[in-house]
DNA sequence: TTAAATATGTGCGTAGCGCACATATATGGT
DNA sequence: ACCATATATGTGCGCTACGCACATATTTAA
C-alpha cells in the first residue's frame, strides 16, 4: 500500500524529498521579508512600487504597458503606479515613439533612489548569507544558478523573476530568454 | 510587513561577491510570487491571510496576539485579518484560558483549506527545484540547512520565518530558537 | 475608409492594513 | 480592599494598492 500524501499534486515529491522545498520556501520567505521591508524604507513605498522603480530604470524605453506585464498587474493598477511615481517625483512621463506610448524616464532623484533600492537588497539578502563561508556561497551560488539556468522561461517570464534584479553586478542573466530552448 | 530582528548595515561584500545575493533575491522572488498566487488561488485572499491559517493551525491555543507578533501586523490589522477567516467560516474564536484572551480555532473547512494551502506551497516550490537532480537538490537542502541553523534568531522570530512552514513534512526545524546561543 | 488592434487614462469599488481610541480583564503595589 | 498599570481585544476612520468596466487616442489592416 503507498503511503498517501495529502493532496496529491502533480508536483509533489513523494518522501523526504519535500524537506528541501519547505526550506527553500521559508528561506524565500526570509529573503523576500528583508527585501521588502528594505524597499519600503527607501521609497515609503509597497507593493510592486519599488519593483516598477527598478524595471523603469533598466532602460528609457519602458512602457506603461510592457511595465503591466513585468509586474503582473492590471492595466489599470499599472496607470496608477506610475501616478504615484510620478507624483513623488521620481518618475516622467515623456511622448514615446508611438504616438499612443508613453516613455517612462526616471529623473535624477528616482535614479537615486533606485541605486539605493539596489543596495538595500543585496544589504538584506547578504545579511542572510554571511553566516556561510566563502566556499559555501560559491557552492550555493553554482546550485541556483543551475537552477535558473534549467527554467523554461519566456523572455517576459525573465523580466518578472528579474524584476527586482541589480544590473549593477547580474552581468550576465542564467535565466533562459525563451521558452522551450534549453540553453546548455 | 514583518518587524525584523536585525538590519546591519554595511552588509555589502566587495567585488564579485554579490552575485549570490542578486541570484538568491531573484530566486526568492520567484519562489514567493508562485507560493503567493497558489496561496490566493486556495483561499481567495492575500497578504499575510494564508500565513494566518497556517499559524492558528500549528496548535489550539493561538491568540490575537501571539499572531499578531508572529505575522509582523498591528493590532487592528490582526483583528480584521481574524474577521475576515471567521466571516470565511475557516476560523472560530472561543473563550481563552484568560478572560481578555480569544483562542483561535480552524473548523474542518479552515484545516482542509490549511492543507489544500500547504500542499500548494510544497508544489510551487518544487516546480521549481525538480530542474534539479536528487545529488543536487540534497545539496542544496544542506546549504540552506546551514544558513538558517546559523542564524541569530528568537524564537519569536522563528515563528515569523516559519509562518509558512509545512509541519507536516518540517519535523525538525534548523533554526535556533533564541538568540545568542548558536545550535551547533 | 472603416474595423480592429494597441496603448493610455478615468470612475468606482474592494482588500488589506495602520493609527487612535475604547473596553474588558488581569496583576502588582500600598 | 483599592487603584494604577499591564495585557488583550474590539471599533471608527482613513489610506494604499489594486482590479473591473468604460472611455479615449492612435496605429494597423482589410
Amino acid at each position: 500500500m503507498v503511503k498517501l500524501f495529502f493532496v496529491r499534486s502533480a508536483h509533489i515529491i513523494p518522501g523526504m524529498e519535500n524537506g528541501i522545498a519547505n526550506l527553500l520556501g521559508a528561506l524565500s520567505l526570509a529573503v523576500m521579508d528583508r527585501i521588502e521591508q528594505g524597499a519600503r524604507e527607501v521609497v515609503g513605498r509597497g507593493g510592486e512600487t519599488p519593483a516598477a522603480l527598478i524595471v523603469i530604470g533598466y532602460g528609457q524605453g519602458m512602457t506603461n504597458d510592457k511595465l503591466r506585464r513585468i509586474l503582473g498587474l492590471s492595466h489599470s493598477g499599472t496607470v496608477r503606479l506610475v501616478d504615484r511615481l510620478v507624483s513623488d517625483r521620481l518618475v516622467e512621463r515623456r511622448p514615446g515613439k508611438d504616438g499612443r506610448e508613453v516613455a517612462l524616464h526616471l529623473t535624477a532623484s528616482g535614479a537615486a533612489s533606485r541605486n539605493e533600492l539596489l543596495a538595500s537588497r543585496i544589504s538584506a539578502v547578504t545579511s542572510l548569507l554571511d553566516v556561510l563561508s566563502a566556499a559555501e556561497r560559491k557552492q550555493l551560488a553554482t546550485l541556483i544558478h543551475e537552477l535558473l539556468a534549467r527554467q523554461d522561461t519566456s523572455e517576459m517570464d525573465r523580466f518578472t523573476i528579474c524584476r527586482m534584479c541589480d544590473d549593477r553586478v547580474c552581468t550576465k542573466c542564467p535565466l533562459p530568454t525563451s521558452k522551450g530552448q534549453h540553453a546548455r
